[in-house]
DNA sequence: TGAAAAATAGAAAACTCATTCCATTCGGTC
DNA sequence: GACCGAATGGAATGAGTTTTCTATTTTTCA
């Protein structure tokens, strides 16, 4: 970790490097920026010798190109790819690249990554990231018929905990400024079961969680799916212990930063749920909702 | 189980496989079908080793893991994940572009707005917006002294509500997480006022409230500042009715779409908030590594 | 509660991959 | 067309990754 990787920590940087001096390459190497330029989605992935052989060039070459350009090695140069590839660390839009030159240029400083506004940045990338999967997400899940479900339920019993009880917290108000009846399962005096059985037949239970799969959460499901309500989840993916018991289930795939989870696309989906019940209850969207002018 | 289980070539088919046969794995092995899932990218990306690391499991248990689903070993279950990234699909940097084109322009093809689908990407763009937007505040806002109070309190009591209360639901599990003392302030059995008081003098109250200022929060803002205690506000402007009371203000510029209000700038700076006091607690710190190197 | 079976972690072995080095080839120059 | 230096390919080496194996722990069932 000393001097080692010369010019480059960034994909965009990285290209603009190589554009500026593929001209004084040996004729091999610009063969290799060719390819990797071409195809970077191969250069993250495969090994030297793989890309090698796809590349028409001896693995040396490409050795000796990572070095040229001033890397450790090959890993060093793949790191680059790799990163682009994964996402909430790469650079994220146009408009944001500018920031990401400044920094570089050091009329802002790159900084410690404890100061708060490295923080704010790097949640805001993660944020960022985190709503482009959401999006693509979305695209193909069924959200009109969980805003069925939630329409024919009396009462929506909405279950989160822990990481997910703000956006549970959240999803709560909002189904109660449409109208919608709703309750949010908070075990206040250990009353969870108690609540559960509070339940009504035409009732739905909500349920979010993700990654840890807090047991109580899963537990209400499980109690709820045994008992016949109906249960709506929203959780991160297909082997998620809640997934089989819903009849609906909306899967969020979220961005992680360290062991912290971005709560953000969760909000959104929730939000969107509750904007496309409230549309369909024409009575409440004409009415004023307090206090709000 | 004669028959190739591990024909799998595809990672769909490969979801599906995983989701029948989850019943029938092994705790551990069912903890890594959870993070292969959860982290795709990564699977296709990092050696075994790191991938283990990251999954909190031995390299070995992922071996197995491929054996039992029927591959030759890691590559070929790799070899999956790989295929998944590379597939069909825009690269990244082209699907960025397009979103980046289309919230430009503003406009898509008009559809019925209360599609679920088109409600949902209204408020991605506008979470899109509000981040921008934060981005901007963050970058000439207070952070350090704001937490530096955070830090300094020996407890932090949250008051949010309404709107609010799930960002606060949310930065009070937080604190929590991190080790930091918390209580959220939900004036549960009409106790508002002595929740209040039981809070020390070396305790700080964290006021987040928006737009309606909700008369319960702002009420309670006052009453600690009149007690003089520490308050610290998030709020939207400088003319909220809780600015004057707080030592510290950070104020998130609402990014309202319609008559929504996005939670996500607000959600996202309580993050940074939570994780910045973090990192200056050493052994919280040690316990929740980032995944910078 | 105890014995048998299954699952597991970790260290050592087997293997793959990346790098180095040097003999050979290539391209330019006289 | 022959010389020289740079560029190149490929085998040998070394680093890193995966797999296997076994002692230990955990779970299951009587």
């Amino acid at each position: 970790m000393s001097e080692e990787t010369g010019s480059t920590h960034d994909y965009g940087e990285f290209v603009a490097t190589l554009l500026e001096r593929k001209p004084s390459l040996s004729r091999r190497l610009q063969q290799v920026a060719q390819y990797l330029l071409n195809n970077p989605e191969d250069a993250a992935i495969f090994s030297i010798v793989e890309i090698a052989r796809r590349a028409g060039v001896p693995p040396s070459a490409i050795t000796r190109f990572a070095k040229e350009l001033g890397f450790d090695g090959f890993a060093g140069l793949q790191a680059l790819f790799k990163q682009r590839l994964l996402g909430p660390r790469m650079s994220y839009a146009d408009r944001l690249q500018a920031v990401n030159r400044e920094v570089a240029a050091g009329s802002r400083e790159p900084g410690d990554p404890r100061d708060p506004h490295e923080v704010a940045e790097t949640f805001i990338q993660a944020a960022f990231d985190a709503l482009l999967r959401l999006r693509e997400d979305v695209a193909g899940a069924a959200l009109t018929p969980f805003v069925d479900a939630l329409q024919k339920a009396r009462a929506v019993h909405i279950a989160a905990a822990r990481g997910a009880f703000g956006v549970g917290s959240y999803t709560y108000y909002g189904l109660s400024r449409i109208g919608k009846r709703a309750f949010l399962l908070d075990n206040l005096g250990a009353m969870r079961a108690e609540q559960l059985a509070a339940m009504d037949a035409d009732d739905a239970l909500l349920v979010i969680t993700f990654d840890d799969y807090t047991p109580e959460t899963v537990e209400l499901a499980r109690k709820a799916a045994e008992a016949g309500r109906t249960v709506l989840a929203i959780t991160d993916n297909e082997l998620s212990p809640v997934a089989p018991l819903a009849s609906h289930v909306l899967y969020v795939k979220e961005g992680r930063l360290g062991h912290f989870r971005s709560q953000v696309p969760a909000m959104v989906l929730c939000q969107t749920l509750v904007m496309s019940l409230g549309y369909r209850t024409p009575e409440v969207a004409a009415r004023e909702p307090t206090r709000r002018r």
